[in-house]
DNA sequence: GTCTATACCCAGATAGAC
DNA sequence: GTCTATCTGGGTATAGAC
């Protein structure tokens, strides 16, 4: 197999385990046996486990950033027809989509809890705030506007940090998951249901 | 010294490092060091790192429980001379407050990102929901009270995590934790700076 | 109640074969 | 490109003295 793929075989594999297990956590074991390769081949390839964690945030990030211009272009569309749209709507749409792969948000997220490290938050801030401006410059939200989509997001993140939807049987668990994602309530269920 | 209040002492410390680093990456040693204790006498006091970090999580609910309480109480005190006053703002004026100890919020938070590990799973999802039920049943807030309540929680958690206000310099850094915490922003810029 | 010394395990990294 | 074998460091936990 190309190297290309295999890397990103493994970009992908590491994402899933750093977002589940955070940085420290996550060792380069289980990242080669997800993506069924050696250990030693994992670290070989990135170089270091910080690497690797480094490589993994900024596949995270483009993704993410790329989202929000998708978004952004299907709001503009969807305005031809609907002039009642929201743009917010639309993001929050894409933003579960997004979760159909929690190893992008998550591994982002734990990175986001590690600002005291001294080689790791340097990093997660620069990653921060390339999400702030991008949907304020870019997208063209004012900053409430993107505050108002970025604590939804916290939110979202955490509870998909905690598996939440494990215990969909508690109706309290589904009625805050319900209020927290109104459209998306559904594929949160499936998606929990088929994962286990 | 007593062994309630080395206890105490110890607990405050391990949030901390908890907080900062995560449950894989915090060191029984560094909790030691931070307590000014040996690190055998840490294990020893607790049993575990991991009996340890339920202590941690604990304590930091029980505190958080407690502030939501007292926010409560104050809310109702205010609107006899204010009746314009809203609930939310008082929970937000106790919440930055109780960031004078990060230990607490930051070790929760932490614990809410390991909902993949069978061990704390469980326990972080119980929490919460321990916080959802608090805010909705004795509290008395709609769920969509609620989740209002939570996102912008879950916001201002990161922003913590990420240790943003040591790049207050930055203009776009001001302007996103102006914007995210209006009342509030002085003190977290004055906590920040007195800190490094 | 608190320490020092240490056993033991596990994970990241390296060497070197194929 | 990819593996097996292995070195090494560091972290939890235990033993046992004071």
């Amino acid at each position: 197999m190309p190297a290309t793929e295999r890397r990103e075989l493994i970009l992908e594999a590491a994402a899933k385990v750093f977002g589940e297990r955070g940085y420290v956590g996550a060792t380069t074991d289980a990242v080669a046996r997800e993506a069924d390769v050696s250990q030693p081949y994992v670290v070989r390839m990135f170089g270091s486990k910080a690497a690797l964690f480094e490589a993994v945030l900024t596949r995270s990030l483009d993704r993410l950033l790329a989202m929000f211009r998708d978004a952004a272009a299907a709001f503009e569309e969807e305005r031809a027809t609907d002039p009642e749209t929201e743009l917010a709507l639309c993001i929050g749409r894409n933003y579960v989509d997004l979760l159909r792969d929690r190893g992008i948000l998550l591994s982002l997220m734990q990175a986001f809890m590690l600002g005291a490290d001294p080689e790791i938050g340097p990093v997660a801030r620069a990653g921060w705030m390339r999400v702030y401006r991008c949907l304020r410059d870019e997208i063209g939200l004012t900053s409430e506007e993107v505050v108002g989509i970025l604590d939804r997001g916290m939110l979202i993140n955490t509870l998909v940090g905690l598996r939440l939807a494990a215990d969909w049987d508690d109706p309290d668990v589904s009625e805050m998951i319900t209020t927290a994602m109104p459209q998306k309530a559904g594929i949160v269920r499936a998606l929990a249901d088929e994962r286990g």
